[in-house]
DNA sequence: ACTCAACTTGTTAGCGCTCACGGAACACTG
DNA sequence: CAGTGTTCCGTGAGCGCTAACAAGTTGAGT
């Protein structure tokens, strides 16, 4: 069978003449079936789509970009990291993307400063991206975004919930952390000690907060914090420090790693959990469950952040550009720990 | 400033024309200063530099894209996981991809069936990638990738090492099984058992085949497999079984968070590890120095794999396109539970 | 039959870039 | 000064698609 007949050209790509001399119409009426447009004869519809078959026709994306001046692609930076927070809200929003049609082009940045994440955002710009997602869970992250140019739809993620005219989803942290201390002040501890994440990020000051709320409200002490990162090793250490004071016998840790380190002080001081401390976490990471003991932990949906962002953009790329702010409530997933 | 002053036209991005028009030269000039051609003036670079500068003009991709036929895009078949190896792989892939130069899109396919798996990748052929990377730990995902066209070039990551014929990068599962098995044989255990991922899986066969071979060629009795899949909740259930049984005194987990569950299981069960029976993992997931006890563990390197993944298939962009296999070994991290 | 409105298709002109030329300017030989 | 490179720069065509218009075809209503 030979498609080249009245042309020279050797091994390329079919394009949509091809189709359409194959078929005997002209290549808009391609075009048209391709885009699903109403008036076209349902027999001439038919053999361009036998023609396309034949032909293995596959309509040229960056022509059709170049044609419209949009694209189907949507432009994410995030954070090179293997936190789990970060990673399953990715994951997710990437299948929730391709399940509407949309390419996710994702860079990633090796630490969150102003220059990496604008450098980032151009890039994006650069590839006529439809829609822009940044995840940017800290202050200097936010920061850089107040100086991109707004002229695509731009939302973040876990970004500052405070910053106004900037359509933003994010989970509710401090609700969260009400969830977690107030399980801990239910159960009868006097107070509830905290390991906090980085302190430039949104989503530690928010724990802190909503933490540092329920004490004051439930009118108790409210002990120091102990500063950490999100490591396990770093929970380990505070949790070194908190095991060798008896009266600490409740702490939320800012995420199931932390919690995971501060187990593991725990049993190393022969300090019993629950027995003589309980800890809250923040996460639930998949083995969550097979801590030892089992962890007691805050659950961020994070498929639900994935599918409020996109189509929070959604909306964005279809014009109406609101400034919108979704906020995902977390809920408490009691196990063994507390 | 009026930019526009020959132009009628509104508000729309600066092209090329309008680079030159200011710079008073030709777009052909703005395109070679744009792609580092080497014959042009000094002088009449920093003109154009300059009209750039002052327009903020930025190049259109798709217009590249169409006018050249290639594209800087490299697109990525994952699934839709937050499984530590996988998603760590993807990280560090991106981040050398974009250090490249090269726009990365990724594709998460639900599960890894054939349908999904071919899908995916025709997507990607859509867009034209001049590259496409497929995580295909699974038989059926290879399996899928036998009947793609091989046009462009493509490597597979984590597939079947067996297979001919294709670029293929992935860690020597074997290798580093037989560095757990043989450190606990080492240490004087009468025989290693064996929680193994889901057979259908390439790392977890390949890593029970050298648990297997390490034992044979010790001699030493092969004790029955307990499958499992990758989470810690089966790592729990093998952990229960294995328990009970006095003669189980060393266990290597195909993973982590396998090895977590059956930590939790010895715990319950009140066999001290690695009192009386010691543990071996496979991943080193950055808590695992923080289980309880500090899990001993085999890492591979997923930053290597990733470079190796990179710069075969940049090979193949390049031209060379060979068949070739890069396989990258793994080590093993002593802690404390063997 | 004739008119007017659908429906259906084709024609043309770009989108913004690169590639293949060709021509001008400038240097160096002899 | 003609001849020959070499550097520099511009012109025209075309990548494969969509948008806008034009034009032909059908079917109903009168």
């Amino acid at each position: 069978m030979d498609h080249t007949s009245s042309s020279t050209r050797t091994n390329r790509d079919p394009a949509m003449t091809d189709v359409a001399r194959l078929a005997g119409v002209s290549h808009q009426t391609v075009s048209r079936v391709l885009n699903g447009h109403p008036n076209v004869r349902e027999q001439t519809r038919l053999r361009v789509r036998a023609a396309i078959e034949q032909l293995g026709y596959r309509p040229n994306r960056a022509a059709r970009t170049l044609a419209t001046g949009r694209s189907q692609l949507i432009g994410v930076v995030a954070q090179n990291s293997t936190l789990f927070g970060p990673s399953s809200l990715l994951a997710a929003f990437e299948l929730a993307a391709a399940a509407q049609g949309f390419v996710v082009s994702v860079r990633r940045v090796r630490v969150l400063d102003r220059g990496s994440i604008t450098a980032a955002v151009e890039h994006h710009r650069e590839q006529r991206a439809a829609g822009i997602v940044v995840i940017a869970p800290t202050a200097a992250a936010d920061a850089a975004l107040t100086e991109v140019p707004t002229d695509v739809p731009l939302v973040t993620v876990d970004g500052d919930p405070e910053r106004a005219g900037a359509a933003l989803v994010t989970v509710d942290q401090e609700a969260g952390a009400r969830l977690a201390t107030r399980h801990l002040l239910d159960a009868g501890h006097e107070t509830v000690w905290h390991v906090s994440g980085p302190e430039d990020w949104f989503d530690a000051a928010g724990r802190q907060r909503g933490w540092r709320q329920t004490l004051e409200e439930a009118g108790v002490e409210v002990p120091p914090v102990s500063p950490a990162d999100w490591s396990a090793a770093s929970g380990y250490r505070a949790g070194l420090m908190l095991a060798r004071m008896p009266e600490v016998t409740a702490v939320f840790a800012a995420n199931d790693h932390l919690a995971l380190g501060i187990l593991r002080a725990m049993s190393e001081r022969g300090r019993s959990v629950p027995g003589d401390v309980s800890v809250v976490g923040f996460d639930d990471v998949p083995e969550a469950g097979y801590f030892i003991p089992p962890l007691t932990t805050v659950r961020p949906d994070f498929d639900t952040v994935a599918a409020e962002a996109l189509s929070l953009l959604l909306s964005g790329i279809s014009g109406e550009q609101r400034a919108e702010r979704r906020i995902v409530t977390p809920t408490l997933v009691e196990r063994e720990s507390a």
